[in-house]
DNA sequence: TTCAGGGTTGTGCAC
DNA sequence: TGTGCACAACCCTGA
């Protein structure tokens, strides 16, 4: 009797694209009889990440985009939507229709390999053959993690090594011509819907969301969600998504040579907007539009044909896909541990204002916080919602709310400013704003950007501090960059542009917005003038505040693994004078503060500070000198459950303490 | 074991 | 307008 064909399951997941996709062409390589491109909508993304409507919108149009490509290639095919999370929906879907062959690319985010294990598992269960390629870095993080000994790679020249160890980077693959007919594809099993709680999403919608009515959809065609089904608020980015204009994208960048092969990151503008100085094609890769080694050999071969004096890694074009590889290998190496201090090995223990909640049985961040300094709160309120008073941050975080996207050192600037070079606040509190808001939001990069910026791992150098005024001036004297994002100062006088509040009160009137309050204050007020709040501090003197307290830190040079972090009592090692919350002589694990109600208590709709709304809710007061840190404690529900992958709700995690 | 040199992307001042 | 250096001082790598 022939064997019969083989019937594919094509899982697509941050893999959105016909382009240079190994484990596409190991799925055409079965000769399939059928091939099934399927998209299960998780309920992780859904409800249990933070994902704003900026990075909804960018996944639909790559979503879009790709099932046309698949239909030009076949009209009987499209990426077929399935609403149902992966673990529940695979053993009942291989069952229906007669799967031989699971086919996906590897994913190493701590969450996603979680989900792959299981449904590994699942399919082993059912007799189905699964076949997993890498293709979504340069190297596999796998790989890069044995070829550095084991450990995670921690530098750029960590990377070349082991790098050069593996071999070359495989050249990308060109698109399928053709693609097989899908099977039939009759679900005649019960939808299991999934839960929506904890639903950490809902604060991105306006309306409610119902992309779970029905396993193929509103109309049972399996389309795509819209930000209607969704519920989700009104999108405001300009940046589109989708394969086709990703790879436009990259032949307009490729076919200026002489930017592609000289491109030095750090000598780019962070002020640069329409257009922008950088590629933006990092929201590309992260959704796979745009596969890294289509873009790391389309720039090598320009590089290797130019005349003139071409850039190198790590500064270069292909050095920034380097960057990507690190820290996706050290990601790799060290799970859910990487995305955070507690229990990171790697990472070096600040006691910064506002830290995370640690979940007592799992040792993991919970995605609440506490807050142990009101003014600390006030000033990661101010910097959150772009009115700290300082000009080139403000226009930096209104950008990113707006359009999802900031240029790298604007990222560096925000990050310096919340972490060791003014707040001194926790750095997982910004990774969670950026991973809200940007459209790019990769967690290992995200995560070991914010360890970078805060000092806390990968850089160490906390004494160069970047500077509010002083940075922005190198780039645009003119300040174009804060006239288009803080348009209440666009008719202040350069000199004054990067600190309205020396202007004098005459000009200030004179130039249409007066320098005062908080930011909390409606315009209108003044009549016609507009306003703009004083900076919320005095920057020289925060940055030696902060920088007193790194030096301090790591003279103490514990890391977030260390016993003492473990369980509290790091305290006895800091004065309680020291920046941080640092009383007493032990507490809770990691840095969280005591709370006076026990686990539990305090404030339960702590969540309106997600919105940027001027009026309401009022900022806390600030603390009193010498007040207790206790006092001003409260259990925040700010929640970022699993948010360093797209952990699905329905599995229990792992605990973390193996 | 020690120590010089380098580290994608600081600031402020002198020349 | 650009370059070089002090500032105060971190870690890691390799000789």
């Amino acid at each position: 009797m022939p064997k019969p064909k083989p019937r594919v399951i094509y899982w697509f997941r941050t893999d959105l694209r016909l382009h240079d996709s190994p484990a596409l062409k190991a799925a055409l390589g079965l000769k399939p009889e059928c091939l099934y491109p399927i998209w299960t909508w998780d309920p992780h993304y859904v409800y249990h990440a933070r994902v704003g409507p900026n990075r909804w919108k960018f996944l639909l149009d790559c979503q879009n985009d790709l099932s046309k490509s698949i239909t030009k290639l076949n009209s009987k095919s499209k990426l077929l939507l399935i609403r149902e999370a992966p673990q529940t929906l695979f053993p009942k879907l291989f069952k229906e229709w007669k799967i031989t062959h699971l086919v996906f690319e590897k994913d190493t985010d701590a969450y996603a390999r979680e989900r792959d294990e299981k449904v590994v598992e699942l399919a082993k269960k059912a007799g189905v053959e699964v076949i997993i390629k890498t293709g979504r870095t340069l190297y596999d993080p796998d790989e890069l993690v044995k070829q550095n000994k084991g450990k995670p790679t921690m530098s750029i020249t960590q990377v070349q090594a082991a790098g050069a160890k593996i071999g070359s980077i495989p050249r990308p693959i060109p698109s399928p011509k053709s693609l097989p007919d899908p099977g039939t594809t009759n679900l005649s099993f019960v939808q299991d819907k999934p839960a929506n709680n904890p639903d950490i999403n809902s604060t991105q919608r306006n309306a409610e969301e119902s992309s779970y009515t029905g396993l193929a959809g509103p109309n049972n065609d399996f389309s795509i969600p819209t930000m209607s089904e969704l519920g989700l608020k009104e999108a405001t980015t300009p940046h589109r998504g989708g394969e086709s204009i990703a790879l436009k994208m990259l032949a307009s960048i490729i076919a200026n040579e002489d930017y592609t092969a000289t491109f030095e990151k750090p000598k780019t503008a962070p002020t640069a907007f329409d257009p922008q100085a950088t590629t933006l094609l990092s929201p590309h890769l992260h959704f796979g539009s745009l596969s890294a080694r289509e873009f790391y050999w389309r720039v090598q071969d320009v590089v290797t044909n130019y005349k003139g004096r071409a850039s190198q890694p790590p500064t270069s074009l292909t050095g920034q896909l380097l960057f990507r590889d690190m820290y996706f290998g050290a990601q790799a190496a060290l799970g859910y541990a990487f995305g955070q201090t507690y229990n990171n090995p790697h990472c070096r223990f600040i006691p910064w204002h506002l830290p995370s909640t640690i979940h007592p049985g799992s040792g993991l961040i919970t995605g609440e916080y506490q807050i142990d300094d009101a003014e600390a709160e006030v000033f990661f309120r101010r910097w959150k919602e772009g009115r700290t008073g300082f000009p080139w941050i403000d226009a930096l975080m209104r950008q990113l709310r707006t359009e999802g996207w900031i240029h790298h050192l604007g990222r560096h600037a925000v990050a310096c400013f919340l972490t060791r070079g003014g707040c001194y606040v926790d750095w997982e509190r910004g990774a969670e704003v950026f991973e809200e808001w940007l459209i790019d939001h990769e967690a290992a990069c995200n995560i070991g950007n914010w360890q970078w910026l805060s000092c806390t791992a990968f850089f160490a150098q906390f004494y160069r501090c970047y500077s509010p005024v002083a940075f922005p001036l190198k780039w645009d004297k003119e300040g174009e960059f804060v006239r288009r994002y803080v348009p209440e100062l666009a008719g202040f006088d350069n000199k004054f542009i990067y600190e309205p509040w020396r202007a004098p009160i005459v000009d200030q009137k004179r130039w249409g917005c007066l320098v005062r309050g908080d930011g909390t204050e409606s315009a209108e007020e003044d009549g016609k003038v507009k306003m703009y709040p004083k900076p919320m501090f005095d920057f020289k003197e925060r940055r030696d505040v902060c920088i007193r307290g790194m030096k301090n830190a790591y003279k103490i040079g514990l890391h977030g693994d260390d016993p003492k972090v473990l369980d509290g009592s790091w305290r006895e090692l800091f004065d309680d004078k020291a920046a941080g919350p640092t009383e007493g002589s032990k507490g809770p694990p990691g840095a969280m503060v005591e709370e006076e109600d026990g686990v539990g208590a305090g404030c339960e709709n702590a969540d309106g500070h997600e919105e940027v709304d001027h009026k309401s809710p009022p900022n806390p007061p600030a603390r009193k000198k010498g007040a207790s840190a206790k006092s001003d404690t409260k259990k925040r529900t700010h929640k970022r459950e699993a948010s360093q992958g797209t952990l699905d709700g329905i599995v229990t995690r792992k605990k973390n303490k193996a």
